[in-house]
DNA sequence: TCTAAACCTTACACCAAGGATAAAGTCAAC
DNA sequence: GTTGACTTTATCCTTGGTGTAAGGTTTAGA
């Protein structure tokens, strides 16, 4: 059986000869001879199994240098250990990967809204299931001081909130509550920021649930319209009498990337639920 | 509103001083005012919703230049796009981690057996699942011609294994097959070999399925004890007329990370399903 | 007023796991 | 002997930053 040069071992293996090269340096796999004159890799079929086992190592999430300290102490122990290490990081590759997925799907559902909702900014009802949420009370009325205000208490709000390591992926579903007996006496106090959090995550001080129900909701484009927005929601609440149960939440949709002005371009809805 | 520093921007958006200069220079979040003498970086706390949205689309999976590019054509449909992309992109990744997941589980599994396997190479009866196999008829005998030939055997089975698109990851447990008139005929003879596949994939011309039932196993360890541990396990079965039922599967069930000198180290179970 | 801490700047090296490319040397077949 | 396929080393590039060095400025406290 001849010997193999660095093409034919590539080849053979499925991976290039620049890999070859790399393992060859780090100390990964060496060709069994060298000529010593030209630099020419040869490489004996059998170690085929070195690869083998590289590759699969690989597959299981090592990187080179564990997979080399795995060849280097030839011990069992260690290698099964790395096996539930990887374990354990694969689940939590695996959260965060649904984090991402139900977060993109959010923001897909978010579109969808967006472009069916309607434009005029006239109260609509809608039934929606129970949310959860991460709430901040920041003790300064977003409503009073205006954006620069408003950024100063989402910072506030993402430090709490990277604080319990909720993942970051959320940080674009927020809003803000006003609470009942502010809403009732027409009043636009809302101290409070949340950021919408999956179901999973246990209720506690900061994470409340906002209930199934019908609701009131109004949909407005731009900051600027959400005050606007608010008071419409109110006279048409008052004016038909509804009983309005809970808190007046205002919802950030969906947010579009902007870099021309700091503006922030921003779709809500607001909503507060109602009991005929 | 005063402007911010580059520090303190960093400390209420949790980012580091670095991550904010790296952003200027591939021009995705530029300060708002640059001191032209001391090179100064100045924010305003608005672009903190940039900040926002980077950090949103970073756990989305989207890099820094598909962000930017996002940011310059605010183009809605473009980041839309994207989001499907993401959300494939995502599946994919899952797949994959689904598949390593298992890996391990299977390694793991693999050397739990492996140390409770009997050593002394007596038969011994096991019930086993189905499982499912891809399986690669070289046309040569893997136990003619000594390791250099096997090895020559697995790179064939390993190329039209990655031409099916099989992960990787799969390529630790394999074995070859002694078909059933082989084995009656006490003939060492295995022209194919396979590898172990999860039950997802259909079985076609190369799939197929090693049935459930009651098999007499024989454990060794080593490649030069295969051979041996072959022999032993068809004596055991001839003398005691047990019936047997389809074919004989020698299976690596673990193989151990080596370097010193170049030969595979392996623990074999070799199995034949009979029926009383 | 002195000193130290806390800022800030630019510039460079480094990580993992190769990919891409160039310039030059080697091998084997015809 | 020539050609073409193959190999060598060497260097730079990728991604998304982290870390360090060497130096400048501002601020607070004693």
């Amino acid at each position: 059986m001849e010997k193999l040069t660095i093409g034919k071992m590539a080849r053979i293996n499925g991976i290039t000869e620049q890999t070859l090269r790399l393992y060859d340096k780090i100390n990964l796999i060496q060709p069994c001879e060298v000529n010593p004159d030209t630099g020419y890799r040869y490489y004996h079929i059998k170690q085929c199994a070195q690869l083998d086992m590289i590759q699969y190592m690989k597959a299981l999430g090592m990187n080179l240098t564990q997979i080399r300290e795995c060849f280097e102490n030839q011990n069992i122990e260690q290698f099964k250990e790395v096996l539930h290490m990887q374990k354990h990081n694969i689940d939590q590759q695996m959260e965060d990967l649904k984090h991402a997925a139900k977060t993109i799907d959010r923001a897909i559902e978010g579109y969808k809204r967006y472009e069916v909702a309607p434009r005029e900014e006239t109260p609509v009802f809608e039934y929606q299931k129970a949310r959860r949420i991460f709430c901040y009370d920041t003790k300064i009325n977003a409503y009073s001081y205006g954006m620069e205000y408003y950024e100063q208490v989402l910072r506030a709000l993402k430090k709490n909130y990277v604080l319990h390591h909720f993942p970051m992926s959320y940080f674009c579903n927020v809003g803000s509550i006003i609470r009942h007996d502010y809403f009732m006496r027409r009043d636009l106090m809302a101290t409070e920021v949340f950021v919408f959090i999956d179901d999973e995550f246990k209720t506690s001080d900061s994470v409340e649930i906002i209930p199934e129900g019908m609701y009131v909701c109004l949909y407005c484009d731009g900051f600027n319209r959400e005050e606007e927005g608010l008071k419409k929601l109110m006279d048409y609440i008052f004016t038909h009498k509804y009983k309005v149960v809970g808190d007046c939440i205002s919802e950030i949709l969906v947010e579009l990337p902007t870099s021309s002005n700091y503006d922030r371009k921003a779709f809500f809805k607001l909503q507060v639920m109602i009991k005929r």
